[in-house]
DNA sequence: TATAATTCCTAGCGGTTAACTAGGCATCAT
DNA sequence: ATGATGCCTAGTTAACCGCTAGGAATTATA
């Protein structure tokens, strides 16, 4: 029931976006030392955040990241998606009907309702967190 | 983000012995075939249960497994915490001391609250949820 | 125009874990 | 004494995690 690295340094590399936003692009080794990542891997994850719209790239020297829309409009909930996959305890409760499997037992599985009240629970929180609020609370203290 | 089978499994084979509460002793075979588990790797699962005083043994013929607490004493979150560990999801909000680990980043991570409120979250809803409640559930649906 | 800083892409690798399977020993009602 | 059951440990296969390696493309700047 852990998150792999790859939620973790996701909203890591993005919150050191979103303290940076409004300055010129960030480059990714700047990213990966102020973060203690390795930047081969962070290669790896920021490309999926391009790919999926929640930061954009400006190439060549000078280059580097920026966050595609506002911190408060990012949740850490949009940033576990993309690297995790869909937040749901387990397949047969996933609301991407692609991840989505039937698990295929007797119907009216009793253990379901657990995964699905787990689920709403784990989404309530991550998408009520936004990259804004992580700025707020990282001055405060 | 995902729960293994074992967890699950667990939380069905604690449910299909709820249903047998007061009765003789389930044979594993019998908890397996319903549940359509291994029985090998069932075996394994409730051997963790057992050590964990969850569930009691019978041995000999017409032995089986029984719990060893009223349905009611028995909360999803005992069971997940036996089969998959602490609920955290990440290491370094762990309750527990031993699989507790501190990240090693700059003081004051500022994802951690993050990673709190959501743990705070999953223990609620699983801490919340008896095989009591399973076993009223299912005679509804 | 040449250089170098940057992003982009893919392949591979060593370690760990998940989900079993196999096989043998211990217990004990009948 | 038998056979049904639980108990234990060691394998096995496949997948995944967290990287590393190496090169190609882009482009600001000297």
């Amino acid at each position: 029931m852990k998150l792999s690295t790859k939620g973790r340094y996701g909203v890591m590399a993005c919150y050191d976006l979103a303290c940076h936003h409004g300055d010129s692009p960030v480059p990714l080794k700047a990213i990966a030392r102020r973060q203690g990542i390795s930047p081969g891997y962070l290669e790896q994850l920021i490309g999926h955040l391009r790919r999926a719209g929640i930061v954009r790239s400006v190439r060549g020297p000078q280059g580097g990241y920026v966050l595609a829309r506002s911190p408060d409009e990012i949740t850490v909930g949009d940033i576990i998606r993309v690297l995790e996959g869909p937040i749901a305890p387990v397949e047969c409760v996933s609301q991407d009907p692609g991840d989505f499997r039937h698990c295929g037992r007797t119907e009216g599985c009793v253990t379901r309702p657990v995964w699905e009240k787990l689920r709403d629970s784990m989404v309530r929180v991550l998408d009520s967190i936004t990259l804004k609020d992580l700025l707020d609370e990282g001055g405060r203290e």
